[in-house]
RNA sequence: GGAGGGUUCGCAUAGAGGUCUAGUGCGCACGCUUGGAAAGCGUGUAUGGAGAAAUCCAUCAGGAGUCCGAAUCUCCUACCCUCCGCCA
């Protein structure tokens, strides 16, 4: 959510920020709503506070028949004030649907674009490898392996289902293992969070009211989240923070459920697309300066970026583009990790921040120097993603006779093992 | 699942239909006092909105209602506490 207060003091920019993400919005509708709220609001104000002032009259007055008059007047201005206020309720309703729907500002870096294909690469890193054997898929090389029951998922759970099977499953365990140490020696504080979550968050979060039917959603209407970001978020909902604890640095552990209900016929095989699935997600909290967000994305980023490199898996990053970018991000970018049998990259993180879009839907604050009262600024990003980046892992590290190699960093958490046989 | 008690300004509390225009204590800020400090005394100190300002409006968990008037009465929802039942 965007200040009323800025889109109408820079509604040329907020307009223009709306068309680079592709979002239909009219700004100027907007406004002439907002003033006729205004209007309305003033009114009603108004015969409140006369309302008020006669009610003390009437309390203090001890003359009966004065009494009795001034109640029956306001019986009448009170009838007033009833239509009024229905009116005005529902220019507010109106007012509100249009304010969620207000797309945050890109930033200038930010390219044009309408999708994915149009995001900017701004870095490479590391050698794709060159295999002197055709390289198999991560399905084909984790079904032989006895990493992964993909068959039995799908009886299971159906589609998109899978188990994952022994090393497969010390291989997830080492990849957490390793990501919690290593983001702790950064200062990330862990978390566990509640993933099944109440409305509230996800309006809070931006991933509400559109994108419900990426959602699944219990009998009691609360709602699976599809990444810990909601439930870190959503923790310091409504409070006003002492300015010395920020920044806040949270590294979220959680399963994460996402319906892709707009993904049907894409990555339908294999660990790359999968309704259930576990990340570690960074969250930081911080002061309402946009210097300091920028600081922190670039820093989300780069330990992601270091973590992969601690792997030794190829990858790129990209700045995403105007139209893919969510309502709220300012900016974004995505790491791609080499996928050798897909011969491409496929995200395996994504870094965002969102000034204080978040934090004033969520009524996170704090108190500046000045004593004045500022929504802090919100920024998330990947930790890393499992089984996602098992399929990197075992096609990057396949070997001819049909073993993947463990990274050394990996290999302390894997008793010792240095490859998967 | 059942019964009862709660939710008020950063914290703690008062408040039971009309001087509640939410009091008090703690904390915090400023001032007086002092060589300096503490204590003491005084003043101020919730949030949001409208307005150039004076000031006005809203908010006592959230929502709906009764009333000229609601923190206070009624109903619904959420959460917390105590007890009973069930349970990894």
């Amino acid at each position: 959510m965007l200040d009323i207060k800025f889109i109408r003091e820079n509604k040329d920019i907020v307009q223009a920020g709306a068309k680079k993400k592709h979002v239909d919005i009219n700004i100027e509708q907007l406004i002439a709503l907002d003033d006729e709220r205004l209007k309305q609001l003033k009114e009603v104000e108004e015969l409140r506070g006369e309302v008020n002032r006669v009610s003390n009259d009437i309390a203090r007055d001890q003359d009966e028949t004065l009494k009795i008059q001034l109640i029956e007047e306001m019986r009448a201005v009170k009838n007033e004030i009833k239509t009024k206020e229905e009116k005005l309720k529902i220019i507010i309703e109106e007012w509100q649907q249009l304010m969620l729907r207000v797309p945050n500002v890109p930033d200038i870096s930010v390219p044009d674009g309408k999708s994915d294909e149009e995001n900017l690469e701004v870095k490479g890193w590391g050698d794709k490898p060159v295999f002197d054997f055709e390289p198999k898929d991560h399905i084909e090389i984790m079904n032989k392996l006895k990493m992964v029951d993909f068959e039995r998922g799908t009886k299971v759970h159906g589609f998109r289902g899978y188990f994952l099977t022994n090393d497969g499953v010390r291989l997830s365990f080492a990849v957490w293992n390793y990501t919690m140490d290593f983001f702790s020696s950064k200062g990330f504080s862990p978390i566990i969070p509640p993933i099944l979550d109440r409305k509230e968050n996800f309006l809070g979060t931006g991933f509400l009211p559109q994108g419900e039917e990426d959602l699944y959603k219990t009998q009691d209407n609360d709602y699976l989240a599809g990444t810990a970001e909601v439930p870190l978020m959503g923790m310091h909902m409504g409070e006003i923070l002492e300015k010395n604890i920020l920044p806040l640095k949270y590294l979220g552990f959680s399963p994460c459920y996402r319906r892709e209900a707009g993904s049907h016929g894409k990555d339908v095989k294999g660990l790359i697309r999968v309704h259930e699935f576990y990340k570690l997600e960074q969250v930081i909290l911080c002061e309402a300066s946009h210097e300091t967000s920028v600081k922190f994305l670039e820093e989300l980023n780069r330990n992601t970026e270091e973590f992969i490199e601690s792997l030794g898996i190829s990858y790129h990053t990209v700045i995403n583009c105007g139209g893919d970018l969510g309502l709220g991000q300012v900016k974004k970018y995505d790491i791609e990790l080499w996928i050798p049998k897909e011969n491409k990259y496929r995200e395996i993180s994504s870094t965002s921040y969102y000034h204080d879009f978040q934090t004033r839907r969520l009524g996170i604050r704090y108190k500046d120097e000045n004593g004045k009262m500022q929504y802090a600024h919100s920024l998330n990003a990947t930790a890393i993603a499992t089984p996602r980046i098992l399929v990197s892992l075992v096609e990057n590290f396949q070997q001819a006779d049909g073993s993947v190699l463990i990274p050394e960093v990996l290999q302390k958490y894997m008793g010792g093992k240095n490859s998967i046989k």
